[in-house]
DNA sequence: TGCGGTCTTAACCGTTTAGTTTAACCATAC
DNA sequence: GTATGGTTAAACTAAACGGTTAAGACCGCA
């Protein structure tokens, strides 16, 4: 059924388990997921799953501990660039996340699960940065309020705006085309458009 | 341990099993959660469970439908509705929809998790309504741009930024407070401050 | 040649869980 | 005063699952 052992297998296995456990873990949540189901999709047997691992437990960790990564890493530190205008920002942020979203478009909705089902897993996870870069980003709002471009802000509102804004309908997806809510050219043409639309709605938003 | 069984028990274990299903269910999600638990949550036996729902199946879906339509029932037809105006609209459906998330916070990462994890539990809904009730309001947003005070926009696009601007929060408040995002002030503060923020910011993003 | 790391097969263990069964209890209605 | 429906307690089953183990095969390398 599944593919011949190859001959001269590369000892990339711990690799394809991680791969595997990536691609099982986020479609069914680690609660439902099955240690066997990843063990086949990575054409490897079970056993080598805990020669590599210890555990399922240790395994979700790394695998949540780099989604939570991947959907978080690009976007705070591209606002924090200090040597871009906020036109700038906005229109890259929302084109390399959505960029990023289209090929993982079940990243926001395990992080989200998993943060309901394993809170502790969310918890061995906060030893991370210092300051939030949001200083950079309110200084830029507040020069921009002080010279009557726009109105006064709190970074914080609008940063997570702009996330909740591109990582929202990906979350929800399936309820949104339920109700229809996407549109006659389903979720591809909803989220073409919504490419051209969030970067000018955000930034007037912001105006004053 | 538990309340003793009272004298003259009112027959309504039914609707305490859901009570606590629904309580055990949104801080678990289905999958991790025990009917044991429930049971527990109820004072009541785990046969009883059996005996009103058959199945921890059958009183998940219930448990979901009725998730899912408290989350999204209130927003859509008070957008709808044709005989307000947009500034109207935005204020009345922000102020009503986190007054119930907050009464309410698991709710929008409940549903989300139950997605991933249970997705036919969604296709079995889908049966509902008829055509999604963005007319009226897109003909409000047409005529606005008609007469040269907004930007044309998509119904749609507007209504899936205005309901992830509340529920995103939500759904990723763990990782929120994680990244120091909320700020100082907890994710009260933050909500306090959005409650303010948003129907400004949105009504600004219309604007031409 | 022999060693050690990688990997497989297949059986097996221990635990957890949903769900069932049985027998009994008790109020209320008939 | 007996039938009925709601309810309990506890023991039980059947199955699934995570995890373990043993024995050995393959392979590059010293």
């Amino acid at each position: 059924m599944t593919a011949p052992p190859p001959v001269s297998a590369p000892p990339d296995s711990r690799q394809r388990l991680l791969e595997a456990a990536h691609a099982v873990f986020l479609r069914a949540g680690t609660a439902k997921a099955r240690t066997q189901d990843i063990a086949d999709a990575a054409g490897v047997n079970k056993a080598l799953l805990h020669y590599y691992f210890g555990s399922k437990e240790a395994l979700a960790r790394e695998i949540f501990a780099q989604a939570h990564g991947d959907l978080w890493g690009r976007l705070l530190p591209l606002l924090a660039h200090p040597d871009r205008d906020l036109d700038a920002k906005v229109r890259g942020a929302v084109a390399a996340q959505f960029d990023f979203l289209e090929a993982h478009p079940y990243l926001p909705r395990f992080v989200a699960a998993e943060m309901l089902t394993n809170p502790e897993r969310m918890a061995a996870l906060i030893t991370r940065r210092g300051a939030p870069p949001l200083d950079v980003l309110q200084a830029q709002l507040d020069a921009e309020a002080a010279a009557g471009r726009m109105r006064p802000v709190p970074a914080r509102q609008f940063v997570i705006t702009l996330m909740g804004a591109m990582m929202f309908p990906f979350v929800m997806r399936p309820a949104l085309e339920a109700m229809e809510l996407t549109g006659a050219d389903g979720f591809a043409g909803f989220l073409a458009e919504r490419r051209q639309f969030l970067p000018d709605f955000l930034l007037a938003g912001l105006r004053s």
